[in-house]
DNA sequence: GGAAAGACGTATCTAGTGGC
DNA sequence: GCCACTAGATACGTCTTTCC
């Protein structure tokens, strides 16, 4: 697939930038170079495309980017909690909430999971669902632990921020409202994780097109 | 195709609040 | 203090999606 995609970059010299293709025309380079090269460039831009989730800067990152291709797989909206992957879902009851669930149709698994979320000062609880065991932890603790945690913090407001803006009705709704009711912030979440984040040095993004 | 995991909806329980 | 009402939280079933 990569060998589809090249880089070209429109210039008045082009033999300074690489190879000319046609009078004003370079081919900087092809396949998972040309997305190299496009990440390279975007410098500091990176950091802001990053923020706003451009879903083209996504595409470059994914295939640019083992680590981040292996994290977007794995990533369903999930938290660790005390060695627990958990996944976050907004539940609609009368007024809607939200829990972190655990799902396994082992047993000693769910009991296992609860004793871990125990020692570490939450209050989870085990109910069957079908074939399911579900180890879930309820709107409260999981507020308290993303007060204690900035990772789960920043975790649930993206999850928020998402539902309240691609959610189903009810979703954006009950998302809404749980934004409403509590001091989350997703630009203080994302702020505050960019702001840990170590600098990096500025350099243009602009003249860049990309052909398939 | 089947098992496991994930998503969603509904019913019910519980706690808080206001009116009397 | 009691009752009614409301909103939030929990329980649980079912359907869908994903992965082997």
């Amino acid at each position: 697939m990569y060998g589809e995609y090249e880089l070209i970059v429109a210039t008045k010299e082009p033999w300074r930038l690489g190879l000319g293709i046609g009078a004003y025309k370079a081919l900087v380079a092809t396949g998972r170079e040309a997305f190299v090269k496009l990440r390279e460039a975007a410098g500091a831009y990176g950091e802001l495309l990053d923020l706003l989730k451009a879903h083209k800067w996504i595409y470059i990152k994914l295939a640019t980017d083992d680590g981040f291709r292996a994290a977007a797989k794995q990533n369903k909206k999930s938290i660790t909690v005390a060695g627990v992957v958990m996944h976050l879902e907004l539940v609609s009851g009368r007024g809607g909430s939200l829990v972190a669930k655990y799902f396994t149709r082992n047993l000693g698994k769910a009991l296992a999971a609860a004793d871990k979320l125990k020692a570490a000062g939450l209050r989870p609880n085990i109910v069957k669902s079908g074939p399911n065991y579900v180890v879930y932890i309820a709107t409260a603790d999981l507020l308290r632990l993303a007060e204690r945690d900035g990772e789960i913090r920043r975790a649930i407001a993206l999850y928020l921020a998402e539902k309240a803006k691609d959610g189903t009705p009810r979703q954006r709704e009950i998302a809404e409202k749980i934004l409403r009711r509590r001091p989350f912030s997703i630009f203080q979440c994302l702020s505050a994780s960019s702001r840990s984040e170590p600098r990096r040095s500025a350099s243009s993004a602009g003249g860049y097109g990309i052909e398939a």
